[in-house]
DNA sequence: GGCGGTTCTGGGAGCGCTCCCAGACGTCGA
DNA sequence: TCGACGTCTGGGAGCGCTCCCAGAACCGCC
């Protein structure tokens, strides 16, 4: 009367079977939703796995099967912490919501410095079918690398290094073409931007808006500096373009992070926000409605962005075709004081 | 000549042995850092492993094993988003850094409103070897729950309806008892604070250094509003304090994300600050630095947390005797402009 | 009645590991 | 010299599924 090794708790598949009358094939065939069930065992296993409370061996179906019934999530970082913070909670949250009551698990994968090769011998060895790479540096060849190997990937944030890779990102463009069409409407006549850097996508992007922006009405587009997504830089940039410019009446900041540093700057040398320079951030943060005084900024969907960036991959995995090969998340300004 | 079913790509732990010239459990014991295993086969199969890039297969490992080499980290989210957030990101990068190297998958789950009873039913179904519950808010059940089935867990922040969970978290008494401290070496004599939600352990513990730092020098504690970690609420809070008290010197605000909406309010009424009076945060988040006047503040190192987490639920899992039932994470001050 | 097709079913091999067992070596004390 | 014990090793069953195959049952249609 031995005790086997120790197994983990639940019914197996073949308990089910039996319940239900049927082979454990035919209940295998249940679970996965396959055609060429009659609807009497249908019923009859569903009815079984319900008495039963049987739940799926993740482990065995993996192996068994040609799939892994998992997903990764890669946060590709290369510096540029600072701007993926905010960004990371809305977008993990989105992921997670439209993974909801499907049986895929979701693994979390970071950039350590060590890894590289390690990371990408994982991903393509089979223990995920897919993976997100939200990665916010342009040239970051991991995506690119990642796609050639044949591993179905949707990449959040347009690359710069593209190719043909699968991608979702917010309307950086068209945001920031709304922002400085308000500007104008508003009636300011010299308006700056302090840009991103111009090895991110995002920051071209928003940079491209708010250039064609005022190119529509003709005004001069060499009000520009590029920063780095931190306060300081942005601080430094304003610093710059008042020296270039001290009777600008506008600026775009294409991230709220910096337009932080830049309203700091323009409170030192006493210009009255809105009244003698309206300033105008990107993302909605948290920090721009805490900002002094609160911030005129164009927002985008983190949330949503997390689950665009799901949806896709899960398609693609589910084999549907006529795929758009990218997204646009649409954005939107949402008006506070500060403009 | 047909072709089996497509396998997954990569060496088998087979092909290791023979490369290695020993058996298949040989490498076994290898790879799990068995003893009873000789130098000279160890570094064999070192060498075959690096040869042919083996990496074990996960689902494998775990049908076939009684460990399912993945931990959870759980986050339960009851409101208090906003806290969660800028947390969210560090806390995870400490886990990630912890699990590196190690053969352990990092599973990710957050409290979906409908989930709850399928949740637990997952968690305690030999998926995972353990759980990571990250849990601001005091009184949630989860932790205790989880902890009663036996599933092996560490709950970050400390839990209010505690039990004997273990758990991490910063030293929140210490650094308000510091704060406070601060504020009194600067000769700050009428010093209020904006505590967190009575719910929460985390505002509680900052309350109570707060009160201990006053009594220690005999001064009243009286001056106390609660707040719920979000920057309006802290304007709300400050607006009180300074109907009760408008000579206070001094402001102990138990969250940066408060302190934002408290140095608005006292900016609006004419106070300078640190002249009139001195605010001191907590968190050091990135809220902290970009404030104006850039913000005083007692720091916790969240990553380092993670890291903490993650150790004690490694070292349960390992089998570990006498690990300490909670640990507290230092804290200290960071001196800015506010105080 | 025969024959091709479609729908449905069960049997069983095998996914790549871990872990138990049996056994081959030592090494040491009686 | 002999066991007892600690160290090291290989063989092989079996974890809980999926998926291939073979075949039964049923449908028309010539």
């Amino acid at each position: 009367m031995t005790e086997g090794r120790s197994r983990r708790p639940g019914p197996r598949i073949e308990e089910v079977a039996r319940v239900a009358g049927v082979s454990k094939s035919t209940v295998s065939r249940v679970i996965n939703g396959e055609k060429y069930v009659s609807e009497r065992s249908r019923q009859a296993v569903h009815r079984a796995i319900a008495m039963l409370g049987y739940s799926p061996n993740h482990a065995a179906r993996t192996l068994a099967g040609s799939k892994a019934n998992a997903i990764a999530l890669v946060i590709s970082e290369q510096g540029s912490r600072v701007l993926a913070d905010p960004f990371f909670a809305g977008v993990l949250r989105g992921v997670h919501a439209e993974l909801a009551g499907r049986h895929v698990q979701l693994l979390l994968m970071m950039n350590q410095p060590l890894d590289g090769e390690d990371q990408i011998a994982y991903l393509t060895g089979g223990h995920v079918d897919g993976a997100l790479v939200v990665s916010l540096h342009g040239e970051d060849p991991l995506p690119r690398t990642l796609h050639e190997t044949g591993l179905p990937i949707v990449v959040g944030g347009r690359p710069l290094a593209g190719g043909s890779v699968p991608f979702v990102d917010a309307d950086n463009f068209n945001g920031a073409l709304g922002a400085v069409r308000f500007l104008i409407s508003l009636g300011r006549e010299k308006i700056a931007t302090i840009a991103g850097p111009v090895d991110m996508a995002v920051g071209m992007d928003r940079l491209s808006g708010w250039r064609c922006g005022l190119a529509e009405h003709g005004m001069p587009v060499d009000l520009v500096v590029h920063s780095d997504f931190t306060p300081d830089s942005g601080a430094l940039a304003m610093e710059e373009l008042l020296r270039r410019a001290p009777d600008l009446d506008a600026v775009f900041v294409a991230a709220d992070i910096m337009a932080l540093g830049a309203l700091r700057v323009l409170q030192e040398r006493g210009y009255k926000i809105p009244d003698d320079v309206a300033v105008v951030g990107f993302d909605d943060s948290v920090l721009a409605s805490t900002a002094v005084p609160p911030l005129t900024t164009v927002r985008q969907d983190v949330e949503g962005f997390g689950r665009a960036l799901t949806w896709r991959l899960l398609a693609e995995l589910a084999g549907e075709e006529k795929l758009p090969q990218s997204m646009l998340l649409p954005t939107s300004l949402v008006r506070r004081s500060s403009a």
